[in-house]
DNA sequence: CGGATAATGTGAAAAAAGTAACGAAATGCT
DNA sequence: AGCATTTCGTTACTTTTTTCACATTATCCG
């Protein structure tokens, strides 16, 4: 299943929530394609790739199709992650509340430096050298990777050892993990790099122009 | 322009710094496919795409490479971004050194609340009401937005509204913004998400699998 | 110097992703 | 109840993206 299918389907979930909110009992495919961006059809599609089925002129009822995406995305159940790197982005996703609404709780971070053990918040950081038993012992499938890029391979070597299957990588460069291990990178400084390209190109040389 | 074309010419650009350090003078297809995980001849078809030519039997001059992708992506040139939100994710952003060496520098971040101010390092946090302005006079292009959800589409409307073109945006939110107007959005919890759902497909429900 | 080789560049083929179109069924209205 | 309407679900089509394949050409080496 492609992995865009997924985004899209917790993009639903989330616009699901919001119509929740405002009362709404059914939604169509209409309203989901206007909150996320896409084709009606690219919304019935996606749902029918996973036996999502609505009413043919009642739409989809707004409780029932969450809880069969909270059920597809396993976010129905709470799911216990832990970062390494305590430092400035570490913190900040330690800090952060909105993950727990996801049913996703960070529930302990790991720093070769003693120090960052105080200003994190409720979240404890221990030391680096307990995250692979910490891993093994609670059963963590995901790690998110908030260190150095010099460290973040030998950090992925170590979750993987404690039988991690997840990574999110926050460091700038390519991890190599074994078979069947699933890593998202989330690259920053590309992020604003392509930005500034389509920002650019518009009124720039004419390179690159289809 | 595919964005993921553009995606793929900074990560070659990455890489090629790397091999650069290395020593090494020049680079064939086979090399550059490996550091970034993808076939050769897709290398040569992104290459082509832009009169990005080697030569026949000797591969690529990184030098060379790497000045023209450089100027393709725009990172010749210095950029100036600012930061709307110098909470927990800002302040990170804020204090993050990597992003220099891409030669895209945060100037300024704003934020409502004034007593931000002291604690984000060496650049300054402004009253948000003057972001605005500050966009203007400094002629910035391109922002983040790292406030509370419930505040992001009105930063985004001020942002453009100074005459920002593009926009990184960290809240879990679809911004609606004028046409031409770029936004790239990170969205944590979705990345987690994604992880989560293809770590515990394989051995699941059997729903899904193609 | 000339043939062998290795790597490019590109057009064609394949695969994947997205869109449109339409029959079928549920709903509401008279 | 019967009819018109709306929206789904699915199939067929279109577009985009990726991979393949190979002619072309620069380099190496005897
Ligand atoms: N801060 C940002 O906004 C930002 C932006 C883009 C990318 N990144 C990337 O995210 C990563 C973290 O960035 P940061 O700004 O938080 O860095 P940081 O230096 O503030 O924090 C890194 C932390 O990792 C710890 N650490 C170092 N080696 C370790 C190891 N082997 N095991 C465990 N912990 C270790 C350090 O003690 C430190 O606390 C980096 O790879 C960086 O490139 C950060
Ligand atoms: N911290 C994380 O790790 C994390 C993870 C995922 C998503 N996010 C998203 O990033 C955004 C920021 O998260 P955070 O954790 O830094 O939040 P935060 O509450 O720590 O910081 C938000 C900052 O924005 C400021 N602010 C509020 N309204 C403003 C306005 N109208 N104009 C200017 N500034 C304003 C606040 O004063 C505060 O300093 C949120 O949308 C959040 O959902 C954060």
């Amino acid at each position: 299943m492609s992995k865009h299918t997924i985004i899209r389907l917790s993009r639903y979930k989330n616009a699901l929530y919001r119509f929740e909110s405002l009362g709404f009992v059914k939604v169509f495919s209409d309203n989901l394609a206007d909150a996320i961006g896409v084709t009606p059809s690219q919304v019935r599609k996606d749902f029918s790739m996973f036996g999502l089925s609505g009413n043919k002129r009642g739409g989809y009822k707004v409780d029932e199709l969450l809880a069969k995406l909270n059920e597809i995305l396993g976010t129905n159940k709470a799911h216990n992650v832990i970062v390494a790197g305590a430092g400035n982005l570490g913190s900040a996703l330690i800090k952060y509340k909105g993950f727990e609404k996801e049913n996703i709780k960070i529930t302990a971070a790991f720093d070769i430096d003693h120090s960052k053990g105080e200003r994190a918040g409720e979240i404890p950081v221990k030391p680096f050298d307990e995250m692979q038993e910490y891993v093994r012992q609670n059963d963590i499938r995901v790690g998110i990777i908030a260190v150095p890029d010099m460290a973040a391979q030998h950090v992925a070597d170590v979750m993987m050892a404690g039988g991690i299957k997840g990574i999110l990588n926050f460091a700038p460069i390519r991890l190599r993990v074994d078979e069947g291990i699933v890593v998202n990178n989330v690259n920053l400084a590309l992020e604003l790099e392509n930005i500034i390209y389509f920002i650019c190109v518009p009124m720039g040389s004419g390179k690159g122009i289809k």
